[in-house]
DNA sequence: CGTTTTTGACCTGCGC
DNA sequence: GCGCAGGTCAAAAACG
């Protein structure tokens, strides 16, 4: 079953909706954030945004006659939230290059068989039509490694079988060109990651050139309103990254479960010896630091939210511009499924 | 030497 | 039951 982008994203926005409601009902919010949110309804209201679906890039829901002002309303601002801490490529981009599907394009679903008989839960799948950029696909910020490869009846092209390097991770993706236009992939995302990378906080550091050129104009206003809450939330960022790089890296990295990579044991290492540290990340939400669940770009991941990002290594993922709004922002524990949602939020709060 | 990729074998589900 | 196709495993090779 095919669904458009729009009515897949809405369980996001309602789970943003819900966690600012938690937030504020359990007084969490940081003062910053607070501010933050403040200023952007504010902002809404003032610009009379709401009804502009241009300006709602990735939400769209469709509105019902029947849909009591309130809802309509409350709804469509969380979307506009959304919409502003998104700073990727709009609806249309999105439309354009993205396909999605709940299971297996019109094929069997091996795997999806094999959870609902094997494992607890149904793990989430879709797909994704990507253009390349220069020689490779652009890199989604994850690391992965290849399992296997087959070639599929009827394609010319193989499929290739990746998985999450984290162990702790099932994260899978298949990669096949398209047969129809050899500059296209199409990459099957299935299942969450459940951690964040390293690269994640560190690369976030570094200026992209490329997405801070495209999303000048629209930065520099958003940075003289977020200039205080970015800085701070760089901060932390830059205190665990600095405390990373201070750290001598162990011998033989004895210390490190299977699998895991000494950056990612480090960091956890630095927020167990810094619970302040972690508890500001946590109760700010909008960092990436320490999400137990998923993130929004493991549901749009990364190539697609910026598209053709790298000319980059696929060792050095070219992340959020840092200017972009609030790039800590898009770090909601967010799933295509709204119980999931719930109980994601609930335990990246609590 | 550790990590990643390659690749043939194997497993599983589905259609006939 | 059999064959086919897609997905996974795991040993060997390649790579840095």
């Amino acid at each position: 079953m095919a669904l458009k982008a729009g009515s897949l994203l809405v369980p996001y926005a309602q789970s943003i909706s819900l966690l600012i409601k938690l937030i504020r009902m359990e007084d969490m919010l940081d003062e910053s954030v607070a501010t933050w949110l403040e200023s952007l309804e504010e902002e809404f209201n003032m610009q009379d945004v709401l009804f502009d679906t241009e300006q709602v890039p990735l939400m769209a829901p469709q509105r019902r006659a029947t849909e009591p002002k309130s809802e309509v309303r409350s709804a469509e601002l969380v979307n506009l939230l959304i919409s502003k801490v998104y700073s990727g490529p709009t609806i249309g981009d999105i439309e354009s290059a993205l396909s999605l599907s709940c299971s297996d394009d019109g094929g069997r679903n091996y795997r999806s068989t094999l959870q609902e008989k094997g494992s607890s839960t149904k793990m989430d799948k879709y797909t994704l039509r990507l253009k390349t950029c220069d020689n490779g696909v652009a890199d989604d910020g994850y690391k992965w490694r290849k399992y296997g490869q087959k070639l599929i009846k009827n394609s010319p092209n193989p499929r290739s079988y990746y998985r999450c390097t984290n162990p702790r991770c099932n994260a899978k993706k298949q990669v096949e060109r398209s047969t129809e236009d050899p500059e296209t992939v199409i990459v099957t995302y299935e299942g969450l990651h459940l951690h964040f990378t390293y690269s994640h906080i560190l690369l976030s550091q570094k200026n992209d050139q490329h997405a801070a050129s495209l999303n000048a104009l629209k930065k520099q206003k958003k940075q003289t309103e977020l200039q205080p809450k970015e800085s701070e939330g760089q901060q932390h960022m830059q205190q665990i990254a600095q405390s990373i790089q201070n750290r001598e890296q162990p011998q033989g990295n004895k210390h490190l479960r299977d699998g895991e990579s000494y950056q990612e044991f480090c960091l956890e290492d630095i927020l167990l010896e810094n619970p302040s540290m972690r508890e500001k990340n946590i109760h700010g939400l909008l960092t990436d630091v320490q999400r137990p669940q998923g993130m929004l770009e493991d549901v749009v991941p990364l190539m697609v939210r910026k598209p053709c990002s790298s000319a980059t290594p696929s060792n050095e993922p070219s992340y959020f511009s840092q200017e972009s709004s609030p790039s800590h922002y898009s770090s909601l524990f967010i799933s295509p499924s709204s119980s999931q949602i719930d109980k994601g939020i609930l335990s990246s709060i609590l």
